[in-house]
DNA sequence: CAACGCTGTCATATACTTGTAACACGTACG
DNA sequence: CGTACGTGTTACAAGTATATGACAGCGTTG
């Protein structure tokens, strides 16, 4: 298990089909889309961490919806992989113009697909997310999930932790107790908006005195993390 | 049966077909590639345990490939052994530099090709596959299949071992149970996911009070192998 | 074929997490 | 200076995840 999620734009559906199955054996979880529309109301709720997206696409064309995503701030992180069925250089430009971050193609095995998904992959994931993260001495490893200060490792729950990594990863920028419940907690669960008090004082107690600074209250807004002081 | 997989990358089909004959008499796997393009899909999908790789490639040329894998992090640790048809001293130099691991200069005898990349091989292995390896006092041996702590030999089952050895070569890392149905028991076996939670504590009980705190629960992710006080 | 060791599953006990309510504080503002 | 509102803090009950012990099936060994 990847736990990654791919999101597959195609319009004929036999070659969505059957990137799904590459995907799959390769423990890829997927998403479809059929055209731009579709495609784009996905990424939005979804967020998945790649699209693949066809060159050609009825409506909206490809490189449209690759162009307005890289313009969303929201969606610009999201890596793109182009597939394109002329193989004209033009395509190759335009497409990295655009913003893609690979381009393949057709016809292509699936095999070539799932590496350069994978390369992608590698070299776009930010730091924290599958690279240590540090600030000021507190240190989050992602990659055996815990938390250190210079003191040693200090003890955290899974909610906190989520939350600690979102901030990390998102520092010096308010966040309405909505959009950390979307963000940290996921996109449909029904919370009360006053739960993330008790977390957010959950998470500066185990930071301790010499780091629960770092998360700040705003008044009215929300919370942010940031290392200058308030 | 020797388990290691070798990716052979040479543009001419009759040299690929020589070193594929010569590997399957010294009972290695092998992979091939005729250029950079194909490798480079192989190397990040298989990963191989070694890389012949031809000094000249049409298009990317193979010390460009070496460079690139060298300079990722996912597969900077596989060795490369480079083969040239020059005798030029310039190629030693500047394939070394690349970061290949050994050179050998064409033409060259099944037989020298099959030592030099055992040799490379018998000193890139790390620890733990087929050499002792020993954290804090509690000592495995793939060698001779068993497990010792400081007060002599633990008996230990099949599994347990399995898990230990897979825990030790990659430490301070959590793995979800189903990485590990993936990595300890084999790909595709269907098993509980809490069957994962009884051999831990099973490999807990073998290594007993002293050493148990080794392997960590990570509330909520899964387990991790850490000589860090959780 | 009896004894044994190993495995996977279950049922149960235990330990942690989580969301909420209730109340305490403090600050802004009339 | 009192009130209203937003946030901090604590306690708690319900929900979840993990630990543990027991058991049955199976293949091997003696």
């Amino acid at each position: 298990m990847t736990g990654k999620t791919v999101l597959i734009v195609d319009d004929e559906a036999a070659i969505r089909e059957m990137i799904a199955v590459a995907l799959e054996m390769a423990d890829y979880d997927y998403l479809e889309a059929a055209d731009a529309r579709e495609a784009h109301a996905l990424v939005v709720d979804k967020q998945p961490d790649l699209i693949l997206l066809d060159w050609m696409l009825p409506g909206t064309s490809g490189v449209e919806l690759a162009r307005r995503l890289k313009k969303d701030e929201a969606t610009a992180d999201i890596p793109i992989i182009m597939l394109t069925a002329k193989v004209e250089e033009d395509n190759k430009i335009q497409g990295l113009e655009v913003g893609a971050d690979d381009y393949i193609t057709k016809p292509f095995s699936p095999r070539e697909l799932v590496a350069r998904l994978k390369a992608v992959l590698r070299r776009t994931t930010p730091p924290g997310v599958d690279t240590p993260i540090e600030v000021q001495g507190l240190t989050l490893d992602p990659i055996g999930h815990r938390v250190f200060t210079n003191d040693g490792e200090i003890p955290i729950g899974p909610t906190e932790y989520r939350l600690l990594q979102f901030f990390m990863t998102h520092q010096e920028r308010v966040y309405t107790r909505s959009q950390l419940l979307d963000q940290v907690w996921g996109g449909n669960v029904y919370v009360e908006e006053r739960t993330v008090d008790v977390h957010i004082r959950r998470l500066r107690k185990a930071l301790g005195s010499e780091y629960d600074h770092l998360i700040q209250t705003v008044r009215g807004a929300g919370y942010r993390f940031s290392t200058k002081a308030a």
